[in-house]
DNA sequence: TTAGGGTTAG
């Protein structure tokens, strides 16, 4: 009926009285089920029927006041004579106990009215879908769908509706829920503007901003209209994707399209900036927000304080957290965490310590993503025993651990060492019915990457019960106990290893190297399971392969795991096979094009995935590439850092793309002497001493650049004072640059030789090299 | 029956 057009709120039919007895059945403070039946036999013959008690249910509902709406629907349905009446009052009240979450009792209601003959209409199994749906419970809205069928009703535009929905809640892919778009088709049910907006969520929700689009042009050219909804929705698919200047572009075509930017929008936009890196923008959307004058609702203050806790400004985290107040909305959880996550990241644990308490103070209790924060940044900071107390507690609440916190667990075994261990807690969590997500994987697979056996043998010792393993290095043969997240205290082997972890603290992870077929098999055995749950691998799972490969002592190893690589991404596979085998004119192309791509994501992740390249082409000896993959890097400002003719920072960079740098950066100053230009009277190299790296003081790059100085015999020294800066004065350095054989050392030579390539092998352009 | 936020990988 409201096909193309906006669907009008509809009038209230309920009467004032109803609101009345609303505000009573609101206050009366510890109210069971007796006392709302008493207040409402007060005004049994005068609320006007069934209209009445649906108003009273649904405002109810609105207020979290489950069991006031329940005894409401259990009071009506019981005077109710009429069926038809009483289907309405059903239809209601499940779907009011879907949108509080509990799915369990809205079946109950479902059935009740089912058995008793009011049940059985496409109302209630509208509702019941819808219930199932924004609860997660996708399969379970389909046999509802289903059911209907055979219970001989006709499912309706809003049935199709609500089951659509349901798979973009549900997490299902687009092409199961254009099989439901496509039956209600041919059903004869026309789809409308929401059957298109839930179409549009769906995309949203895995990722497919171009299908999105395509969406948005069918609702034009079928003549439906586009509201703030399909905006938004639009808005969200793009933004996830990254796409921000498109993104802009359909936020200003919305305006002229008379379709104004609310809360949502911006909030939506807010998001993909921050995600993008582009933190800057996303606060002055925020600014622009306000001077529009659209009010911040709770979710637009609680993502504006997460950006700022993000960025450690917690001045103005705290300064957006008392206007919220102000504004009459109080901190819930959702803003403690975006605060325990950015204290939690920067180790200030004493801030953490007083937000907990504060939490505790005002009633607001932690939830599951509280206790995994928690862990995971007390785990990070080496604050084991602090981790361990939070571990029981979260048991104690009586929680289920879900994939975040099974993931962040994971996490910290892989850290440190203990891959074992974590590979087990894979296995625990699949046997509990929690589904990895391609995280889970991310980490294991970059443990292989670091393959820290050695550490392991050293843990076989200890208190853990590894009794059963013998010495051998095959990491995941050493056998764990069955249960790792354990049940008891006792048998609990979470805990141990945190007792452990605590009481060895100062023993840092050393990095080796993949030495053996059995732990690249286990690396396969990994890939395989991802593709049997089909969890598709993201960039940081590219990274985390290139990064194995550049562990692999043999070329032969890393072909293995390349062919991994082939089989997720093709594109990838190209680029990173191609530039070790000697880049040609049509791998830059290909490479070219997947830059674009990295250059999308926020800087950490893009610099993550260049300096894995890079490092992989260095560690296999195919400088040349390493250097022109650097080059690009730099020139898309992926490392943000400083590159002048006095200073060089390789701050965030890998061994690998540092030490291609200091060659073109060395080779840059040198065309500069040979201009007869002076350099400045102190050059320095900046390596930083480790602060950076996950293991704080590890330091892997300054030794690898003081080992590449003195292997090119360049006259630097240690900085005093600064043990991760080389320094030298300029005059000495020009020296050097003009001596004869330096030229020849600077220019990159590839290790491997690849005939095929030999006329492309030229020297490097000193011009482009001139940045 | 439809839209936005906080946790895990690099």
């Amino acid at each position: 009926m409201h096909f193309g057009r906006p669907k009008t709120v509809s009038e209230s039919r309920h009467t004032s009285l109803a609101e009345e007895v609303l505000q009573q059945v609101l206050s009366f403070q510890h109210s069971n089920g007796k006392s709302v039946e008493n207040i409402l036999w007060g005004y049994e013959f005068s609320l006007g029927g069934s209209d009445d008690y649906v108003f009273l249910i649904r405002e109810l509902g609105n207020r979290g006041e489950c069991s006031k709406a329940m005894a409401c629907f259990d009071f009506a349905v019981k005077r109710e004579r009429k069926r038809n009446e009483q289907g309405k009052l059903a239809s209601a009240m499940i779907s009011t106990l879907g949108r509080l979450g509990r799915v369990d009792l809205a079946k109950g209601v479902f059935d009740k009215a089912k058995a008793e003959g009011y049940g059985n209409t496409v109302y209630s199994f509208s509702a019941l879908i819808s219930a199932y749906g924004r609860n997660g419970y996708c399969e379970d809205a389909i046999k509802v769908l289903d059911s209907m069928k055979t219970s001989g009703l006709k499912p309706n535009l809003v049935t199709y509706n609500a089951v659509i929905d349901a798979c973009g809640k549900g997490g299902m892919n687009f092409e199961q829920a254009t099989e439901v778009f496509d039956e209600m088709v041919a059903n004869g049910v026309v789809p409308d503007r929401i059957t298109y907006n839930s179409l549009l969520a769906v995309c949203s929700r895995s990722g497919l901003w171009e299908e999105a689009r395509n969406l948005f042009t069918e609702m034009v050219y079928k003549g439906i209209d586009r509201d703030i909804f399909t905006f938004n929705t639009l808005l969200d698919a793009v933004c996830k994707a990254g796409q921000m200047e498109l993104a802009f572009e359909i936020m200003r075509e919305m305006s002229e399209k008379k379709v104004w930017p609310n809360v949502v929008t911006y909030s939506t936009m807010v998001d993909g900036c921050a995600k993008a890196g582009k933190l800057e923008e996303a606060l002055s959307l925020f600014n622009e927000m306000k001077f529009v004058g659209i009010s911040l609702d709770r979710m637009a203050y609680n993502t504006l304080v997460a950006i700022y806790a993000r960025l450690g400004r917690f001045d103005e985290a705290l300064g957006v957290c008392l206007e919220m107040e102000n504004a009459g909305i109080k901190k819930d959880s959702v803003t403690y965490n975006a605060l325990l996550v950015g204290y939690g990241k920067r180790g200030e644990f004493d801030e953490v310590q007083r937000l907990l308490e504060e939490m505790k103070l005002v009633n607001v209790s932690p939830n599951i993503l509280t206790y995994s924060t928690l862990m995971d940044v007390y785990s990070k900071g080496g604050m084991y025993k602090e981790a361990m107390e939070i571990f029981r507690e979260f048991k104690q609440a009586g929680m289920k651990a879900d994939v975040v916190l099974y993931s962040s667990l994971i996490d910290v075994f892989c850290k440190n060492g203990m891959v074992n261990f974590a590979v087990s807690l894979l296995d625990e969590m699949t046997t509990e019915g929690i589904r990895p997500n391609v995280v889970t994987y991310n980490s294991i697979i970059d443990a292989f990457g670091r393959s820290a056996t050695a550490r392991l043998e050293d843990a076989a010792t200890d208190e853990i019960d590894l009794s059963e393993s013998e010495s051998s290095t095959c990491i995941v043969l050493t056998s764990v106990p069955e249960s790792i997240i354990g049940f008891s205290e006792g048998d609990n082997q979470v805990i141990r290893i945190f007792k452990q972890l605590a009481a060895e603290k100062e023993n840092p992870l050393k990095e080796g190297n993949i030495r053996n077929s059995q732990e690249i098999s286990c690396i396969l055995g990994l890939f395989h399971k991802m593709h049997e749950l089909d969890i598709k691998p993201n960039v940081v799972t590219f990274s985390a392969i290139l990064n194995a490969c550049s562990r692999c002592d043999s070329f032969e190893d890393a072909s293995v795991l390349l062919e991994e690589l082939r089989l997720f991404d093709n594109q990838v596979y190209g680029v990173a096979h191609g530039l070790l085998m000697g880049s040609n004119k049509d791998v830059w192309i290909q490479a070219q094009s997947l830059f674009d791509e990295v250059r999308r994501m926020d800087s950490s992740t893009a610099s993550a995935f260049y300096n894995a390249l890079t490092d992989m082409l260095w560690h296999f000896g195919q400088k040349r590439g390493a250097q022109r993959v650097m080059l690009e890097g730099k020139n898309r400002q992926v490392w943000e850092n400083t590159w002048c003719d006095s200073c060089l920072d390789l701050h965030m960079m890998s061994s690998g793309a540092a030490q291609a740098m200091v060659h073109t950066w060395l080779l840059n100053i040198r065309s500069i002497v040979s201009e007869g230009r002076e350099l400045p009277k102190l050059v320095s190299i900046l390596t930083g001493w480790g602060k950076h790296s996950k293991v704080v003081g590890d330091g892997t790059l300054r030794r690898a650049v003081a080992a590449l100085l003195t292997g090119i015999s360049a006259p630097f020294h240690v900085a005093k004072g600064n043990l991760g800066r080389f320094v030298s004065s300029g005059a000495i350095v020009s020296a050097w640059l003009r001596e004869s054989g330096t030229l020849e050392v600077l220019i990159l030579q590839d290790d491997r030789i690849h005939p095929e390539n030999v006329q492309l092998d030229r020297l490097p352009n000193l011009q482009m090299l001139t940045l």
